[in-house]
DNA sequence: TTGACGAGTGGAACCGGTTCCACCGCTGCT
DNA sequence: AGCAGCGGTGGAACCGGTTCCACTCGTCAA
C-alpha cells in the first residue's frame, strides 16, 4: 500500500527526511516534521516492521518460551509479560514448549535462531548449554524467570527458603510428622523448582531434630490439581501413620490433596493442616495458607530486565535488586492449624 | 551473520540459484540443489524471515487475540492453536486484549494493521466492525472462533443449545426450581456467549411449562470460579425458596457454586443438583455435569481453516463442516440426580 | 573578513532475500 | 534440418525502509 516515499512526495521531501521525520531520529525542521506527518495521516501510511527490521536489526519483537500455558503460575506471567511488551511497542511471540522432545529442538534451531526476535524470556525452563550458546553466538539476550541455565539473565523466588519457611509454620503449629507432596522430580533434580523446595522442607526438618518417616511422607505429584488429588489419596491412604500436616508443592497441589481429603472424611484443619505455594487466585475462597509469590508482577519485571539488556530506555538507573531473589509472603488462612492434641 | 550471498559464492553459483535451491521454488538441478545445500549448512546458514517477508509480502506469522489467558477455556484454545501453528511452521504473536478500552484500539490500529501479521485468529472477541473492515482493507483473513464480527470466518459452539440441553438435562430429572448462574451481561448482550446460553434455558424452561420465579432465580457472575462463588452465595442464600437444581454458565462457575453450597451447608447433589459447560480438567476430579466442548481441538480446527483462508496446503478438500457448529457432549457425573422427593 | 560548526536536507547505498526476464543447450517433434 | 519447448542458470530489479555522506546555508567566534 503506501509506502514511505509515497509519504516524502506528498509532503514534497525525500524518503531520508520523511524517514527521519517520522521516527524521531535525526534533525528535521519543525515545519518539515509536520507537513511529513500531515502527509503520513492523509494517505494512511503505516510503516512496513519487516523493511525497519531488515535495515537495523531490529525487530521489536521477544521471544517467549514457556512449558504450560493452562497452570495457574504461568498464565498469570504470561498476562504480566504480555501487558508490559505491548506498554514498551513490543510484539510477543509465544513457544509453547511441551515435554522435552523433538519439537524443543525444532524451536530452538529454527523458530528462535531466525532473526525474528531481538530476545528471549524463558519462563520456568531448564536451558541446556547448546541452547543458551545458540542464542548467545546470535547476540539476541536471554531472560529466565525460574528454571535454570548458566551465562543468562536470571530472576527466581528462594525456591529452598519457600520449602523451609513453609515447613517452619507448620513445625511452630506443633506439628511433627509433616509430610511433603513434592513435584516430580524432586528427588532427582536438586537443583529444579521441585527439588529447591524439597531440600527447603528437609532441611527445617533435620534442623527441628525430625527426620521425615521415609519415603511415605514424600510423595511426589504432578504439578496440579489432579496430581495432588491422586498424589494425595496414596499419602493419606495409610490410616496407621497418618501426617497431621502437609506442606504441598504449589497450591493447585494443596487444591487437589484437600480434594483427597475431603473425600476420604479427613477434615482441614482439624485432622489435617495445609500449606501450599504460589498465591494462587483460588486460595482465599479455599482458606488455604500459602507462600504467596506474584507472578504477573514477576513477568513485568523480567521485562524489565530484558528491555535493560536491549538498552531500551536510559540505561542509568540499574537493574532493581539484581540478583535478589523475587520476593514472597507467608499468608495464613484456615487450611493450617496447631497440632491436634 | 551468513547471508546468502555467501552460500551462494561457496557453492559456486548465483544467489538467484541459491535462494532457489533453498526455497524449493523452481528448477535447480539435483547436483547443483545438493551442492547449495551443503554449502548451507557448512557456514550455518539461516534465512533471515524479515527479507523475505519484505519480498513476498507474506510473514509466517499469525496474531493472535484473546481476552484472556487464564482462564481455563481460554488457555486450552491457546495451547491448540499453539501448537498446531508451529507443526505449520509458523509464528503465533499474541496479543491479550482486556476489557475494551484504549489498549484494545492501540492493537488493531497499531499492532495489527502493520504488515506483521498474515491473519488473525480472534477467539472468544466481538469485533467491531470497523475492526473487521480494517484487517479486511489489508487482506488480512479473520478466523473467530466463538464471539462474533461480520464478515469474518467463523466457528462456534452453539451455546443457546448448550443452554437448553443442559437445562433438558434438569427437567428430565424431575426439577422445576432450576435457577440459572448466568454469565455477566447475559441479559443485556443476547447474542453474545452468556446471552445464548441463558436463552437456550429460557426456551427449554417455557417449552416444559416452567417460568424462572423471577430474576432470583436468574443471577449474574463473572465467569469464573470466584465469580460462581459470591454469585452463588446470593443464589441460595435465601432458605424459603431455594433452587433445587442450577444450570451454571460455565465449570468455573459451577465449582464456585458447589464451593458455596458446601460453605452453606447445602450438600450436592442430595439438595441441590448442579450443571455446568465446558468439560474443564477438574470436571471429573469434583464429578461435576457437564456439557463438554473440546477448546483445543477447535483451537487446532481454527488454525486449519486460516491455514486454508491462506492458501496453504492442497486448496482440494473442503473445509471440515463449514458452518456446522462445534461438537459438544452432555457428560453426566455425580453432581446432579432426580429431584428430591 | 574568514573559517568553523551545526542544523537541515537530498542522493545513494544498503539490508537479504525473491522473482522476472533473458539466455543457453539439449531433446524431441515435424 | 529446423524449431519449439523446457530444464537450468545468471543478471538485475525490487521490496520499504534506514543511514552514511556530501552539500548548502546561516550563525557566531576569532
Amino acid at each position: 500500500m503506501a509506502a514511505i516515499s509515497d509519504v516524502a512526495r506528498l509532503a514534497g521531501v525525500s524518503k531520508a527526511t520523511a524517514s527521519r521525520a517520522l521516527s524521531g531520529r535525526g534533525h528535521v525542521a519543525p515545519a518539515t516534521r509536520h507537513r511529513v506527518e500531515q502527509a503520513a495521516a492523509e494517505i494512511g501510511y503505516i510503516a512496513s516492521p519487516d523493511a525497519a527490521s531488515l535495515v537495523t536489526g531490529r525487530t521489536m519483537n521477544v521471544g517467549v518460551v514457556i512449558p504450560y500455558v493452562n497452570r495457574w503460575f504461568f498464565g498469570e506471567v504470561l498476562e504480566g509479560v504480555e501487558t508490559a511488551l505491548l506498554a514498551a511497542g513490543y510484539d510477543l511471540t509465544l513457544y509453547h514448549l511441551g515435554e522435552p522432545g523433538p519439537e524443543r529442538r525444532r524451536v530452538f534451531d529454527f523458530f528462535l535462531a531466525r532473526k525474528r526476535v531481538d530476545a528471549v524470556l524463558a519462563v520456568g525452563i531448564d536451558l541446556a548449554p547448546h541452547e543458551v550458546e545458540s542464542l548467545d553466538r546470535r547476540e539476541k539476550p536471554i531472560v529466565l524467570l525460574g528454571g535454570s541455565g548458566a551465562g543468562a539473565a536470571r530472576l527466581s523466588i528462594d525456591d529452598r527458603a519457600i520449602g523451609q519457611l513453609a515447613t517452619e509454620h507448620l513445625l511452630h503449629l506443633g506439628h511433627t510428622r509433616i509430610a511433603h507432596l513434592a513435584g516430580l522430580g524432586a528427588a532427582a533434580h536438586g537443583h529444579s523448582v521441585p527439588g529447591l523446595r524439597r531440600r527447603g522442607f528437609l532441611e527445617a526438618m533435620s534442623a527441628a531434630g525430625l527426620t521425615p518417616a521415609g519415603r511415605a511422607h514424600i510423595v511426589e505429584a504432578e504439578m496440579s490439581l489432579p496430581g495432588g488429588y491422586v498424589s494425595g489419596l496414596q499419602l493419606l491412604g495409610h490410616p496407621g501413620r497418618r501426617p497431621t500436616a502437609v506442606f504441598a508443592a504449589s497450591d493447585e497441589v494443596a487444591f487437589g490433596l484437600m480434594r483427597a481429603a475431603d473425600r476420604l472424611g479427613i477434615s482441614i484443619p482439624g485432622e489435617l493442616s495445609v500449606i501450599g505455594v504460589d498465591g494462587h487466585e483460588y486460595a482465599d475462597l479455599f482458606g488455604l495458607t500459602t507462600v504467596e509469590q506474584h507472578p504477573a508482577e514477576q513477568g513485568a519485571l523480567a521485562v524489565e530486565v530484558l528491555l535493560r539488556l536491549l538498552g531500551e530506555g536510559d540505561a542509568v538507573d540499574p537493574l532493581p535488586d539484581s540478583g535478589a531473589p523475587l520476593p514472597t509472603r507467608l499468608v495464613v488462612r484456615s487450611s493450617t492449624t496447631s497440632a491436634p492434641r
